[in-house]
DNA sequence: GCTTTGTTCTAGCGTACACTAGAAAATGTT
DNA sequence: AACATTTTCTAGTGTACGCTAGAACAAAGC
């Protein structure tokens, strides 16, 4: 049956996901060239061939992976700022959505991780495909920033799109170093930079020290 | 020839050149599984075979490259807080350090580019291969913010492992959104970037604007 | 002019890739 | 039990990969 007829939702939604995790993995471990068909069928003892059952081809697929990714991330933002109530503090929303990014970067299992991993290094067709969602998922930054930029709360003197790469760059480049059996979980990783990134690394009188917590189960 | 045995340099020192600035430049922008020898060789239009007069496999050329990357990057760091002079103060220097990263990644072409972007990317063999460089590197950093750290000058409750990912972090993720036609030069980002991240994105009195520069040529 | 040495070429090997065709096996449904 | 549907398999296609062998061309010394 083709995979554009079947509509009515099937058990075999359930092997479909198994790739999709697969994909995943692989995605974020070794790069869009790097990552094959035939490797993601044998991470879940399939055939290759057998994967094109459930996707009409290997770009379907990563979109698919890619596209979730921001997705979670988008969603873990929002939740968080949303947490805070009608009218939060910019400043205290800027910090929540920092460390929300954070946590599903490095918490969040490989979806998010291989989008962050592949950006600038996929084909063109895949990228121009992947960008409502990455715009998208821009804004929202966009508008956390500008919202305390206009507050005045931040410093005049920079941009405000200098300030959200440094934000974003700092974060996405967590999954290349942290590691998950280490003493900070992905909340405390994401506090501490939120802390760093905020008040700035010089030592003040302001200065306050940041909580550990608990780590949560990551997906 | 063996290539072990060419010794006495040649001419074709031009050649072997051309095809390392070429491999850089594909390594930068398709990643380490989608830089294929044919591609290097059609850029700098010769056959795919030749190449391998020069250098005994693709692994041995993409090792180069990487190589080159972190070298160029450490000699800009060092000499721009040599330059300080013999006893710089240690946030001059971490700051002149951010300044210079900055510039390499954004401004040296593509050998510090092809580094940062394939991290996290390359079979297991390359990174073991490269490990020597990427942690002597690693540790000028590592001295840079210890020694302010120990000045008492950077807030102590925050471990410095998670200051050097925060900026070398938001500096290698520089390359996926820095348009080289735009208003800023590679000094003009790092100038910003150090500003923000040592004294933090909060207004205070004590900010003061980052002037712009004129920009160097590149590389 | 001839030989030696250096550089690039043509041709091809084996392997891995994304993907297809169609047979076989499960899995319902009645 | 018989049938229809869904899922996975075996077997293969064409193409691109990294790399090798050895001929062809180029340059330099004598």
């Amino acid at each position: 049956m083709k995979a554009e007829t079947r509509r009515l939702t099937r058990k075999s939604d359930h092997t479909r996901q198994r790739i999709l995790d697969a994909a995943a993995s692989t995605l974020a471990n070794r790069g869009y060239a790097g990552t094959s068909i035939k490797a993601i069928a044998d991470s879940i003892d399939m055939q290759d061939a057998s994967l094109y059952y459930h996707f009409e081809s290997k770009d379907a697929l990563v979109l698919e992976v890619l596209r979730t990714g921001v997705v979670l991330s988008e969603e873990a933002v929002n939740a968080a700022v949303s947490a805070l109530g009608e009218q939060p503090d910019p400043i205290d929303a800027l910090r929540a959505a920092i460390v929300a990014h954070a946590e599903a970067v490095l918490g969040m299992g490989d979806y998010p991780r291989a989008n962050v991993r592949n950006f600038g290094q996929l084909p063109q067709e895949i990228v121009s495909a992947q960008m409502s969602h990455q715009r998208r998922y821009g804004k929202v930054w966009r508008n956390l920033i500008e919202a305390a930029m206009a507050s005045g709360r931040l410093r005049q003197d920079m941009n405000t799109r200098a300030m959200r790469m440094l934000i974003l760059g700092a974060l996405n480049w967590a999954p290349e170093w942290y590691k998950p059996r280490g003493e900070l979980s992905p909340g405390d990783v994401g506090r501490q930079m939120a802390a760093m990134i905020i008040e700035g690394l010089l030592a003040t009188g302001a200065a306050q020290p940041v909580r550990r917590q608990k780590q949560g189960n990551g997906r």
